[in-house]
DNA sequence: GCCGTTTTCGGCCCGACTGTTTTCAGTCG
């Protein structure tokens, strides 16, 4: 059982609670325990091997066993009870907006119905408008609920839900009387995936805005409209909310907005030791009640004497901690980038020949880029086999004296790990490559053990330079290999291999708890973009942010390293 | 159920919004 599998035990387990109608501090507790294994950096069951269950935040003894007894018998008696109390299937209607585990266990207690048909069978059939503490409006929102949640596909990746809310915010800053008009939330925090978009605005006057707002193209539904506060539903089942608020106050405000809770719950505790208190609305000192304003987030952070900390490492993993101590790190930023080796040109499945690519790379400042095609044994992307590597090198050499001192094209290769482990073309060919990328794209439902060592190997390979996107995730769906990751860090430490944070934002692969891992060992980093066509380049942004959540500095990135420097460390490397 | 440089017991996230209410409960973030 993997970190997943436990958190999403553990969610089950606070639903279900719920329902039932446990104290919430209990189910609290249990959500707790689930996002701190999901966000873990290594193997819960190393921490159970080391007998460190407890360190992780938010499990103590009885949470403690009951991940010992999964990680034992793959099974819970707790729960298995649990369940026998409470139809699971009930958690299905928790999806549905509007409806919380108290409704739920009201319908399924009254009316002894358990299943998501029935529930929308009951809703058309007006049979939920009687219960008590419920109405017309109550079952025609559980209807509304139940057709928008057929839309809905759960998280949204951060590569649809960044662009959708820049453009929200580009269009509320255009209503007059607004100053500010800023994504915040765990978009602006830069997660890989995201709930919703959550845009903060300044503005004296709240109804223009919010009007703007409701009537913002694509809106399907209003789901709720206040002075302070509205949201709205698009068509494609992505929510967003907006919140209006003064000027003045609008640092107090963003800074509440983006999070995460965590981070918000250790600030405000350091502020209550500095006579401070601090809410959504207001910076205060708790002697006299006087509110210090923050018109800028900064402000915040300056109150509490603090540096401004990055949104994307508010996830009260150490910030605040490092801001107070002055050890924040200085985080790598776009512009550290000259590098990119994980590019695809028509040699493989990419839309630009090389001269093309390596013009878009230099237009992007880029000065080396590795073209790296799929090898023959991806037949689905046309990989290259060795005779059509002898025309590509042709083709670089060519586009290398057209661009000349512009930028330094490396011929290299993404080589396929085959389902048997080795790679798709052999020791003496790879040899001769300027860069090795190799990556999993087959087989990647393997077993634990096999997939693992098909890795390691790769990265014993002495020819192989970079894993690519070492876990083959795909977002939103399909989750990564079970690859048992810290024998993979531990070989990329002993080997010096560099592992990847893949840019493109289905990937983002290594996730950030991963990378920060691997950069504790002393792994170097490379972000790539992977990119198929000129707009790819572009989204090296997001690899960029992922690298920032990790909290990783210019020096741990070899894509920042001057070319020299990398061609040595490439020339060392074979 | 977790946690502690105020506490090993008694706190824990709280405010906006909606609907069903006539003062509040449930949901959401």
């Amino acid at each position: 059982m993997n970190n997943r599998e436990l958190a999403d035990t553990f969610t089950l387990i606070a639903d279900l609670s719920e329902i039932k109608g446990e104290i919430i501090y209990k189910t609290l507790a249990y959500r707790k325990a689930a996002e701190s294994l999901a966000a873990l950096d290594r193997d819960a069951r190393d921490y159970w091997k080391e007998g460190k269950l407890r360190e992780i935040p938010g499990v103590g003894e009885a949470i403690a066993e009951k991940i010992e007894e999964l990680l034992k018998t793959g099974k819970l008696k707790f729960l298995t009870q649990l369940k026998k109390e409470v139809p699971p299937s009930l958690t299905e209607w928790l999806k549905i907006p509007g409806l919380g585990p108290k409704k739920a266990g009201l319908i399924w207690k009254s009316l002894k119905i358990k299943t998501l048909p029935q529930l929308e069978k009951a809703a058309r059939a007006g049979k939920l408008r009687d219960l008590p503490g419920m109405g017309a409006k109550s079952e025609a929102a559980i209807l509304a609920g139940i057709e928008s949640l057929a839309r809905r596909s759960g998280r949204i990746p951060l590569g649809r839900a960044y662009p959708l809310a820049q453009e929200i915010a580009a269009a509320l800053k255009k209503v007059p009387g607004v100053t500010a008009a800023e994504p915040a939330g765990s978009l602006r925090r830069m997660r890989s995936d995201v709930g919703d978009i959550d845009i903060l605005v300044a503005a004296a006057d709240s109804k223009p805005v919010m009007e703007a707002f409701t009537r913002l193209p694509g809106v399907a539904r209003i789901l709720g409209r206040g002075e302070i506060k509205s949201s709205v539903e698009f068509g494609d089942g992505v929510r967003a909310q907006v919140w209006v608020h003064p000027p003045q106050r609008f640092g107090t405000a963003l800074q509440y907005a983006t999070g995460s809770k965590d981070h918000n719950v250790a600030l405000r505790e350091l502020a209550l030791k500095k006579g401070l208190s601090l809410s959504e609305h207001a910076l205060k000192r708790v002697s006299d009640g006087k509110e210090i304003l923050c018109a800028e987030e900064e402000a915040v952070y300056r109150a509490l004497s603090l540096p401004w900390i990055p949104p994307e490492l508010r996830e009260n993993r150490g910030e605040v901690e490092a801001a107070i101590a002055g050890k924040m790190p200085d985080l790598i930023e776009i512009k550290d980038i000259v590098g990119d080796f994980h590019i695809h040109t028509t040699g493989s499945d990419g839309v630009l020949s090389v001269l093309e690519v390596a013009k878009a790379a230099v237009r992007r400042g880029r000065k080396v880029i590795a073209i790296t095609d799929h090898s023959a044994g991806l037949g689905i992307a046309g990989g290259l086999d060795i005779a059509r590597h002898g025309r590509q090198a042709e083709e670089i050499r060519r586009a290398q004296e057209a661009l000349g001192d512009a930028i330094t094209i490396l011929h290299g290769s993404e080589v396929e790990i085959r389902a048997d482990g080795t790679l798709d073309y052999p020791d003496e060919f790879l040899a001769g490559l300027d860069l090795v990328v190799a990556s999993l794209h087959v087989g990647l439902r393997q077993p634990r053990e096999k997939v693992t060592a098909r890795a390691l190997k790769a990265i014993r390979n002495p020819h192989v330079d970079i894993i690519a996107h070492p876990t083959g995730r795909l977002l939103p769906e399909r989750e990564g290999a079970d690859l048992d990751m810290e024998a993979v860090f531990a070989a990329a430490a002993q080997t010096g291999v560099a592992l990847e944070i893949n840019s493109h934002p289905s990937r983002l692969d290594l996730d950030d708890p991963h990378a920060r891992r691997a950069k504790e060992l002393g792994i170097p980093i490379a972000i790539d973009t992977d990119a198929h066509s000129e707009e790819d380049l572009d989204r090296l942004f997001f690899g960029v942010a992922i690298a920032r959540r990790a909290w990783l500095k210019k020096e741990d990135v070899i894509n920042t390293w001057p070319v020299e420097i990398l061609l040595s460390w490439l020339k060392k490397r074979t």
